[in-house]
DNA sequence: CCTTTTTTGTTAGCTTACTAACATTATAAA
DNA sequence: TTTATAATGTTAGTAAGCTAACAAAAAAGG
């Protein structure tokens, strides 16, 4: 009846990815992206293929508070990466923009995540992924 | 051929357990204990049963860093829930003592958790959750 | 014994998360 | 229309994660 400590689990993994991700480099001499940062990029680049991005995309897309959207924003507008327009059509929304720079590197940082990502997932097969995925999104509901 | 963002999958699933462990009341008037330091007194009340627990061992266990170890440590020092006394026999490590204030929540703390746990395995079979905690540990594994 | 390496813990500075309280704009209701 | 409610974003303050650089003690090697 022991029960294993699923919370602690998720989370040391969790890390544990994030920090392998934040060792890949992306600039030769220096300068990094961080894990957040990357993410940002990708799904930013590829949602606004087909619509508008909004602040509040963010916050659903990664399950986080506006407030962490907001910071996030911030430093990356800091640093050349994205602008946020205001939208005409609707005062309260602020379209995200990538800066020709994150463009750039678009391609090179989902290369970066998909290798991440092959390297947690080294030695299962692609059933075993799928369910594991398919546990997430239920617990995702579950807890939401 | 869609690759699943599992890493940010396994991050949002992370951050909404913790955001509601953090939602759950301990005491009655007010102040709180942050989902880290729940866990934190649960580990060290059980270890500690058998053992003496010091804090590279909280370091090992939750995969995190030294560094967080002790801002996290210091915290819960300054608000009287453990003590650090440095061993006598190794004059590197400083032993974890929880306070009786601690040790007198570590029954609701552990029924929290366990509850938080079942909310987050709604509707998953045994077996579903046993063969998903493996695959966690099977990517703990690959990645550190 | 002396020197080097390993282990453990701290500090400083940063990023990402949170809550709570607020401001602003849209929408709904009266 | 006017008022109330909902949606979106910001700010302030705090916790927890990181890296890098440091200090101190123990262990290993000479």
């Amino acid at each position: 009846m022991e029960q294993v400590p699923l919370g602690k689990q998720l989370k040391s993994v969790s890390n544990l990815f994030s920090r392998h991700l934040n060792q890949i480099p992306l600039y030769h001499e220096g300068e990094n992206l961080t894990p957040m940062q990357r993410m940002i990029i990708v799904v930013v680049h590829e949602k606004s293929q087909t619509q508008d991005v909004f602040q509040r995309d963010l916050e659903k897309f990664f399950s986080i508070r506006r407030s962490t959207v907001t910071g996030v924003l911030q430093l990356m507008e800091k640093r050349g990466l994205l602008v946020r327009e205001p939208s005409t059509q609707d005062g309260r929304l602020k379209r995200l923009c990538l800066t020709d720079q994150a463009n750039a590197l678009f391609a090179i940082i989902q290369q970066n995540l998909q290798e991440a990502e092959a390297l947690l997932c080294q030695g299962l097969t692609k059933e075993e992924i799928a369910f594991f995925s398919a546990i997430l999104a239920k617990m995702e509901q579950n807890i939401r």
